[in-house]
DNA sequence: TGCCAGGCCTTCC
DNA sequence: GGAAGGCATGGC
């Protein structure tokens, strides 16, 4: 392929994984096909049934980053045959959201996205990060269009709480300048993150301004590679507690729903929670 | 107009 | 430790 790369792929959606909400940086361009901004590069993807065809700005490493940042050096093939055998409420997810994968996104920038989250909406969040990356990010240009790459916490630096308001953030703008700093201040090693366990990365992300369990644990599960974790937000409490508890009302307790949902999901506990989210926004269950 | 959005912080008990 | 209220902003 020219200028670009062809990579085979199994079991893998690329709409599914890109608009399940777990990523805030891809827009679609044409039917299967997707522009979007990752750590250092600007990918267009596309995919062709088993195939996806990759070009970007920046074609060093390409293929390993593209399978890293897609999961697709997992075998999820077996995953979901495994988690299918879970219940019937999970087979019937995955007959409408099959495909979905994990992304193993940047952790800053998934981290001040989450942040972001907070009572918010997708394409809010999307117009915030966004909008911070286009004023304080580097600029790369793909196929004649410029793009702008989420800032590191240095390029932060000097970003003040006004400055966040005025990227859309609302009351979150104190949030993500104090998280910032501790970044800067090197409170929280980026490099020893994946040697950490996750009892300890969670309570140590807990620590930050803004970052409360549902945001640890989205940034947990979409950047740090922790698939046992089970993010709870107003969708997936609703729906645990219609599928799980028979309330109509959203009305039990997360602490009771992450106890069952770790005793039956476990270690997949991260992808069931995606393909219950993704079914329960489209309203599929 | 009022309610909601991938919640969290602060205050108060 | 748990409950209640406040919080920016835009879409419906």
């Amino acid at each position: 392929m020219k200028n670009g790369i062809c990579i085979k792929t199994n079991c893998f959606n690329l709409k599914y994984t890109l608009e399940c909400g777990q990523c805030f940086r891809w827009n679609e361009v044409e039917e299967n096909t997707y522009i979007g901004v990752i750590k250092d590069r600007v990918l267009k993807v596309k995919q062709d049934k088993c195939n996806i065809y990759v070009t970007s700005n920046k074609m060093e490493n390409l293929e390993q980053v593209v399978k890293y940042y897609f999961d697709l050096n997992q075998d999820y093939e077996k995953i979901e045959n495994e988690i299918k055998n879970i219940d019937e409420h999970i087979n019937n997810a995955l007959k409408n959201s099959s495909g979905i994968r994990i992304l193993n996104q940047d952790f800053f920038e998934t981290l001040i996205s989450y942040i972001i989250s907070a009572n918010n909406n997708i394409p809010r969040i999307s117009k915030s990060v966004n909008e911070i990356s286009r004023k304080y990010g580097t600029k790369v240009i793909f196929e004649n269009e410029e793009y702008y790459l989420f800032p590191t916490a240095n390029q932060l630096k000097d970003v003040s709480i006004e400055d966040y308001r005025k990227c859309g953030v609302g009351f979150r703008d104190s949030y993500i300048y104090d998280t910032v700093n501790e970044i800067l201040a090197g409170n929280i090693d980026m490099d020893k993150i994946n040697e950490m366990p996750t009892d300890i990365l969670r309570q140590t992300l807990l620590k930050l301004k803004g970052v409360g369990p549902k945001v640890a644990d989205c940034i947990l599960l979409f950047s740090c590679q922790r698939g046992e974790v089970f993010p709870i937000d107003v969708w997936v409490e609703r729906v645990m507690s219609v599928l799980y508890f028979n309330e109509t009302h959203g009305k039990m307790k997360k602490k009771d729903i992450l106890k069952y949902a770790d005793e039956k999901f476990g270690k997949y506990s991260g992808i069931v929670q995606q393909h219950l989210f993704y079914n329960m926004r489209g309203k599929m269950i």
